[in-house]
Parts: C-alpha cells; sequence; structure tokens
DNA sequence: ATAGGCACCTGGTGGC
DNA sequence: TGCCACCAGGTGCCTA
C-alpha cells in the first residue's frame, strides 16, 4: 500500500492531533508485527508528549520529549485512523474495534490513534532521538526523492555500475528511499524509459529528465492525498484519489494515454513485481 | 559489493 | 456456495 506519498499523506493527518499532545493511554494487542515490539512499548509511550512528527522515506518518525523516537512503518497493508474529538475538532466517533487493530494510541486531546494492518508486514520501534538515523531500518537509506541530495549526477553516480534493470534500481531504498512499485511505473512512464532497460544503459541526458518526472510524480500524489488501492486511507478516513491519475498502473490490456499512440499497456514481471509500462512510448 | 529469489501474512478476486 | 490459484502498495535475509 503505501509509498512515500501515501506515508506523507498519514504524516500530515498525524501532526495535527498528535504534535504537542500527551500519549495518555497504549493498547498493545498483540506482541508484534515484522518483528516483536520493543520492550514495555506501551509504558515507554504513556505519557510522553509528542514533540514532532516526522518521515524519513516510508517511516514516520515521531520524537517525544522523553529523548526516544517512535518509528513506524505501515508495510504493504498497513493504516493508521484518527478518531474521536481532538482539540476542540471533531473528527469522528471512535469506531467499533476492528479484526487487526494492533495498536491503539489515545492522546490526552481526545484523538484516537488506530494503528491497523492486516498482513503485519508493519513495523515499530523505540529508539534513542541522538542517533535515531543510525536505526538499522534507517541508516542504509539513500536520499529523498524530494531533498536536494537528490539530483542527476548522484542518480548518474549510483546507477552507473547498476547490472540491474532500472525498474530493480529505482526500488532499491539504497539508491532512492522512498519510491516503491507504483511510483516507479509511473515516474519511468513519464520519461519514455523502459522498465527493463540496464540502469547503467541509460544516457545522462535522460536521466536528467527522471530526476524531475519522479519529483512530479510524488508531489503529484502527495497533493491528491495518496493513492487508495484496496486499503489505503488518509488518516481521517478519507481516501486519496491519486489512482485516478495512473497512467500506466494497474492498466494492463488498457489504451496508452500518449497523444497519438495507439500501443496498449503491458505487464512484465522483475523480480517478482509487476511492471506496468507502454511498449511503443518506453524504450 | 551486487543480484536474484524467498519469506513473512492476510484477504480479495476471479475461474471452475 | 465452495475451493483454489493467483495477486497485492515492502523489504530483510539468504545464497551465489
Amino acid at each position: 500500500m503505501p509509498e512515500l506519498p501515501e506515508v506523507e499523506t498519514v504524516r500530515r493527518g498525524l501532526a495535527p492531533v498528535m504534535e504537542g499532545a500527551r500519549i495518555a493511554q497504549v493498547a498493545v494487542n498483540r506482541p508484534d508485527l515484522r518483528w516483536p515490539f520493543p520492550e514495555r512499548m506501551a509504558e515507554r509511550l504513556t505519557g510522553a508528549r509528542v514533540m514532532q512528527l516526522r518521515r524519513r522515506s516510508k517511516y514516520i518518525l515521531a520524537d517525544l520529549d522523553r529523548g526516544e523516537t517512535l518509528l513506524i512503518h505501515l508495510g504493504m497493508s498497513g493504516r493508521i485512523l484518527i478518531s474521536g474529538d481532538a482539540l476542540g475538532r471533531f473528527v469522528h466517533d471512535h469506531p467499533a474495534p476492528e479484526k487487526h487493530d494492533h495498536v491503539v494510541i489515545d492522546m490526552d486531546n481526545g484523538a484516537r490513534i488506530t494503528f491497523n494492518d492486516p498482513r503485519r508486514f508493519g513495523a515499530m520501534d523505540l529508539m534513542a532521538s541522538e542517533g535515531a538515523e543510525a536505526h538499522p531500518l534507517l541508516a542504509k537509506l539513500g536520499p529523498e526523492p524530494l531533498g536536494n541530495d537528490f539530483h542527476e549526477s548522484y542518480l548518474a553516480t549510483a546507477l552507473k555500475a547498476r547490472n540491474t534493470p532500472i525498474k530493480s534500481a529505482l526500488l532499491d531504498q539504497k539508491i532512492v528511499a522512498g519510491l516503491g512499485n507504483i511510483y516507479v511505473c509511473e515516474a519511468l512512464f513519464r520519461v519514455g524509459i523502459s522498465p527493463q532497460r540496464k540502469a547503467r544503459n541509460i544516457a545522462v541526458a535522460r536521466l536528467k529528465t527522471l530526476v524531475p518526472a519522479i519529483r512530479d510524480v510524488l508531489t503529484e500524489a502527495i497533493a491528491a492525498g495518496g493513492s487508495s488501492l484496496r486499503d489505503f486511507r488518509q488518516a481521517d478516513g478519507e481516501l486519496g484519489y491519486f489512482q485516478h491519475s495512473f497512467d500506466v498502473y494497474g492498466r494492463e490490456g488498457e489504451a496508452c494515454r500518449t497523444q497519438g499512440c495507439t500501443a496498449r499497456i503491458a505487464r512484465v514481471v522483475q523480480s517478482g513485481r509487476s511492471s506496468f509500462y507502454c511498449p511503443a512510448c518506453q524504450r
């Protein structure tokens, strides 16, 4: 489900009800997600004030006033939903608990944050805020695609020795952090690069267009509140709508949207993931 | 160091 | 309706 735009959408939804508020109560309904929860997670969170919500790649990081930082990853199927009356702004009633509501956090302002994740590929961890970027899950991440460190010359260097398809390279979080299957497919379509082209065989002139294409597709998706396929919701329960703007993802057999192109969108499987592309427009 | 494949887990969909 | 195969937004780990 959640790639960078969806995670950023969730972060933006959570920030107004979490930042500055204190965690009043935490229910942890199972011992683990992908990994065991950290020791005494509920006790370590209870009573802490959330200073700031940040995002790094597909991780949400909540800095607490106790010198610890809560890390949240949504995996494939993770959702975070806000309910309750926060800061006098009515969001909505607490819904009945659902299957796979693994962690429920009540804030002292009346907001309830529910983490639901059927497949449990998600994760939560607690670490010292100081040196948090050295956490094993964060340490090897590449630059943020919307940040200043992601540019043409960086990408050229990073891809130069890669004997792998560009599709796989862009999914590699060590090269650039936050892209997933959807937005890689969409970005490659926008610049006319085949997902099967070897990363090192892309001319620098084309990389020059790829960087802004990646930035644009992510920025547009964030503005649309992310993409809602099966289970993604914004934190307020609203659906994102960027899925209506997909040019290729999930459109196998449908007409290419390029003016004058009569080809149909194709699907190939690369390292176990579907790649959608236009065989005529993408070379 | 890099590349490819598997594993983790649940649920939805479509075919028979 | 039931059963089954296949598919899904991620990524750590293992093997060559």
